[in-house]
DNA sequence: CGTCGTGGTATGTCTAGACATATTGATCGC
DNA sequence: GCGATCAATATGTCTAGACATACCACGACG
């Protein structure tokens, strides 16, 4: 029957109280000490799956009062945007990486300036292709200041986002995702027409509050999707599925 | 110094190593002993904060081999879907909802026969609005077998996202993100120009393996931007920024 | 030379306590 | 009635062990 450890066992029963309705939300669980007789166990294994409800936000616990289901607050999905090569590859195309201009300048507006940090920008366009077929359009800064490194290395034989990944860690980001129609050059590089719906991925990426890197990533809309992924009891995610 | 509890400080201090490049990615990190010693403190301290550093996809851990740092794999981010009504008027705006069709029917496709198993779909289609400009289409199934209740509630007044976040809790999601043209009949209620971007989110909900409820909505592409956060500190998300 | 045990080792799980801390609920004084 | 105080209580943190388990390295044996 117990498959697992004791306390996965324990995390899993009250998950499922919890996700059937058995357990509404704002109702209290039982007490530790209610679950260590249940179970026959000590506090400690009891505590460790109780834990664990509050990490994965089902639960919050307050001294004294006790551990109460929480309240729904929103749809939530881990999102995971991994290299495009690794991405094309892996559905069975020929991924093909060609970049198209790269300049040393310097900041050239406010946003620009913060990523620069007072150092210089390289500044490089790129595009990534599936058997053949033009699948983004990518612009990428790259700030010197923390990345002073990326000046030396080749990116006509390694794309910014593969070398980035691997080299220059980072502690926070944010991905924005919009749509928008394709501009006249735009569309002519990914051979789509102008004004094409195409999917937008804006992402900017701090180290210690540093500026790394900014990119802004351009898909046509029919040939590219984001997926999202959750399931409560192991999350994941993966990104750019072939369109239905 | 020691500002919180000891395992959170080991856990900092192990983070910053790695994220610094101090601790490179695939070399191994103290073993739990010798951290013992470096802390003064007992081994289930130590592996408190070995735990959550693997939890959190930093580290991976081998039996008789050691903890060691995590290779990057991809760049992850926590989406954030909340109610559209909570998220425009936080906004600070006056948000709207309006049903424009509801009709009860059985499954029309494949799909929509998973997602209704053996019983009858409600089919509503309704439009949100923020300050009287239309925001977002929404074209939404709900299967009657895992949500019987939902034959009885007033969409009129209540929109089906509000009353599903808080009636029908999932266990498993799909979202899925992409970018097209609006459609002539899209166009006309989003009052946009027909082929204008529209990001398109579709989200299918499960619980325990049976289908919920499946969703697409539509918003336009200049008035609507999903916003992913990642921070290795900790993680949150938003979403539905204005666009800058 | 290859293969099968076998022992050592680091993590995984768990126990039975201890003290700390925050919060609640009741009691007391005004 | 109302606010301040205080004790009870549930969780938060931690210790010093124990045994289990997986895995690697090494040695013995075919």
């Amino acid at each position: 029957m117990s498959a697992g450890p004791l306390h996965r066992r324990i995390y899993s029963d009250l998950e499922d109280r919890i996700l059937s309705g058995a357990l509404a939300p704002g109702r209290r669980l039982p007490f530790e000490h209610e679950l260590m007789q249940d179970y026959g166990c000590s506090r400690a294994t009891v505590s460790k799956a109780l834990s664990e409800l509050a990490a994965r936000g089902l639960v919050t616990r307050r001294r004294r009062a006790g551990t109460f289901v929480a309240q729904p607050k929103a749809h939530a999905a881990f999102l995971a945007i991994p290299d495009l090569r690794a991405e094309v590859t892996e559905r069975g195309q020929v991924y093909g990486y060609r970049l198209l201009t790269q300049i040393e300048r310097g900041p050239a507006d406010p946003a620009e300036a913060e990523l620069a940090a007072g150092a210089r920008l390289l500044d490089l366009t790129c595009l990534h292709s599936a058997d053949s077929i033009p699948l983004a359009l990518e612009r990428r800064l790259i700030g010197l200041k923390a990345a002073p490194q990326a000046i030396a290395v080749d990116f006509k034989r390694v794309s910014p986002g593969s070398w980035l990944l691997e080299s220059e860690p980072w502690t926070e980001a944010e991905n924005r995702i919009g749509a928008m129609g394709a501009d006249a050059k735009s569309a002519r590089l990914l051979q789509i027409k102008r004004g094409a719906a195409c999917l937008c991925v804006e992402r900017r990426t701090w180290r210690d509050g540093l500026g790394v890197t900014q990119v802004r990533q351009i898909f046509p809309g029919d040939r590219y999707d984001l997926v999202a992924l959750f399931s409560s009891a192991r999350s994941g995610g993966r990104a750019g599925e072939p369109r239905r």
